[in-house]
DNA sequence: CGTTGGCACTCTGATCGTTCGAGTGCCAGA
DNA sequence: TCTGGCACTCGAACGATCAGAGTGCCAACG
């Protein structure tokens, strides 16, 4: 176990290099803060951090920059999580508050968290399969063609195209717009399937085919967007990245185009809790020099979807966890008023 | 008027500079183009090409590198529009008809196009003032509050909630549904107006205020909807802009993020043919040092939206048009058949 | 008049050595 | 266990030199 004098040098290396950009010495770190002892005593910790694995020199004779290790113990036992300041709060609320749609919530969200992080933000769209079903509507396009639009509580609209083995009459449809709205509407997604299992058999035998089809594609609806959108926005703030620009930076942007990298990312944000992925943590190779902070975000103790910043390693690990925190919070807010 | 043999030289000149992304100098050309005449020839050419500002050299006694003026000359008079191979065409079709739905046929457009031409591409998603209407669905989710969904031709969907301001029966409900159907559907969005004006007034006194809202937001969500969403991708190809990094990348990626500026970029195409916008031609300053090709797409001879890239000046112009040509042509059909 | 070869000139970029200074490791002493 | 001192290392910065590519100009030629 390290001494809390290590510790406390430890974290003071982590701070002046995320300030500076710098390796940081011996000597620069007792002037910058008050350890209270001399610099050849610090020398003598960092020889030890080094050998433990949590610093390492770029080059002999330079000075030290942290470890991903290193900034896991910060993360975990040295620094707290940076709560904002109230302007801060007030324009987040603010902002927010002017939403007139899920898209714009979420356009929002991902513009302010990357403003407030000045780092990439990522903002997973609120989740279909925790989410209930306001309404369905089925409506006859032409005589065997319909279309089904699903209407979820948290605004989201997704209508597919039906073609129906054999017409379908208005009577039968309006019948079974009734009987399916009066099973699933306020039932979760993921409840639906059972309910409508034995809703063919109760029609006409030559409609059974249509029902059957427009059962299959409701639910073949939910699957589908269980895998679920995204939007990112900050991608300028790479350029602030470090100095061998095209080679850290590229594969980054590639990652981010790939939405399937980007949810499994954020998935593995714990349910109730921040987390913190450094460095080579992440499991995509391209992520390896960056670090993401993910929380989920809901209303009312349900996560319904997730949000977070992908910035490199060197980053202010405090006061980009407060602000996604409060980001996430308010944006819980907002969907349970609307 | 140049010499025809001048032109031949700075063709030459931007072909070699897009090849090579090294300022050209007189006795490369001539080894690699058959000109015909020697190196002291070339110069003098060359003398005169960048007294009229064709060209350029980027220090004293260094080659010549192409000006905006000069791709510009380059594009209008010297460049064709390369025509794609035909594996290169059954590829695009291919990947195209996988599509399942509006939003898969613009994603799959953008990562197409940006592997195409290995740059960013930016496509639009097709304009709802253009299209017509396929229906108009109103739900009663409560005695005062009320669903409207739009479907266009172009199967997109619109939602709107509308607190009505007073209760609304299901009989005008049904009354109002069947009339506004009757009148709009099949009708371009411009068209609408002036069609539902009068409605209101064939309905009971009662009614008619909630009536009003009704077609108030429907009209509302036709101009809203104008203000049109895009889709962007390859933004990992930035990073082969060019030495001079953050710099020249940052205020791209900024302006990617801006769909106003987005959206004005591609606006500037023309009606039916490709525009072509070099380096200073952008009004936007941040995209001084890029050029956009854009292209409007659509079915059967009606532009319904736009698609292009955007990429270095230094870009290979007859490839990229060709790309963006083919890839516009591929979607309208797409669109057509769905 | 357009074209050509020759020639002197001018820069940039690469290479190399030197220097400077920050930072280290180690040791002896408090 | 901490501290001050000291020799050492190594990278970044600076400067001088050099080679090469490329230019502009000129005189000669068809």
């Amino acid at each position: 176990m390290l001494s809390e004098r290590r510790l406390e040098v430890l974290r003071a290396i982590v701070q002046d290099y995320v300030g500076t950009e710098e390796p940081v010495g011996s000597k620069a770190l007792t002037e910058r803060h008050r350890l209270g002892v001399s610099p050849a005593t610090v020398r003598n910790d960092m020889a030890v951090l080094e050998e433990e694995g949590y610093i390492a020199q770029p080059h002999t004779s330079a000075g030290r920059i942290p470890t991903d290790k290193g900034y896991r113990l910060f993360v975990d036992k040295l620094a707290g999580v940076k709560p904002l300041s109230s302007p801060e709060r007030r324009a987040i609320q603010n902002f927010l508050d002017g939403a007139v749609d899920l898209d714009d919530v979420v356009g929002r969200t991902v513009r302010l968290l990357a403003q407030l992080t000045r780092q990439v933000a990522v903002v997973q769209y609120p989740s279909l399969t925790r989410s209930t079903v306001r309404h369905v509507e089925l409506l006859s396009l032409a005589p065997a063609r319909l279309m089904l639009v699903l209407i979820t509580d948290t605004g989201r609209v997704e209508q597919r195209l039906i073609d129906c083995p054999s017409p379908f009459g208005e009577t039968s449809l309006a019948d079974l717009r009734a009987r399916l709205n009066s099973r699933v509407v306020g039932r979760r997604f993921t409840d639906v399937p059972p309910l409508v299992q034995d809703l063919p058999e109760s029609f006409e035998a030559e409609d059974r085919g249509t029902v059957s089809t427009v059962l299959a594609t409701l639910l073949e609806t939910l699957v589908e967007e269980a895998e679920e959108r995204l939007m990112i926005g900050g991608t300028a703030n790479l350029t602030r990245f470090g100095h061998d620009f095209p080679l850290t930076i590229r594969p980054v942007l590639e990652a981010l185009e790939e939405q399937v990298v980007l949810l499994k990312l954020l998935g593995e944000a714990n349910e109730s809790g921040m987390a913190v992925r450094i460095g080579h943590e992440n499991a995509y190779e391209g992520l390896n020099s960056t670090s993401v902070v993910s929380v989920g975000y809901g209303s009312g103790g349900e996560t319904v979807a997730k949000l977070g910043v992908v910035g490199p390693t060197r980053m202010d690990y405090p006061g980009t966890m407060g602000a996604v925190r409060a980001v996430a919070r308010y944006v819980g807010q907002i969907l349970a008023e609307s």
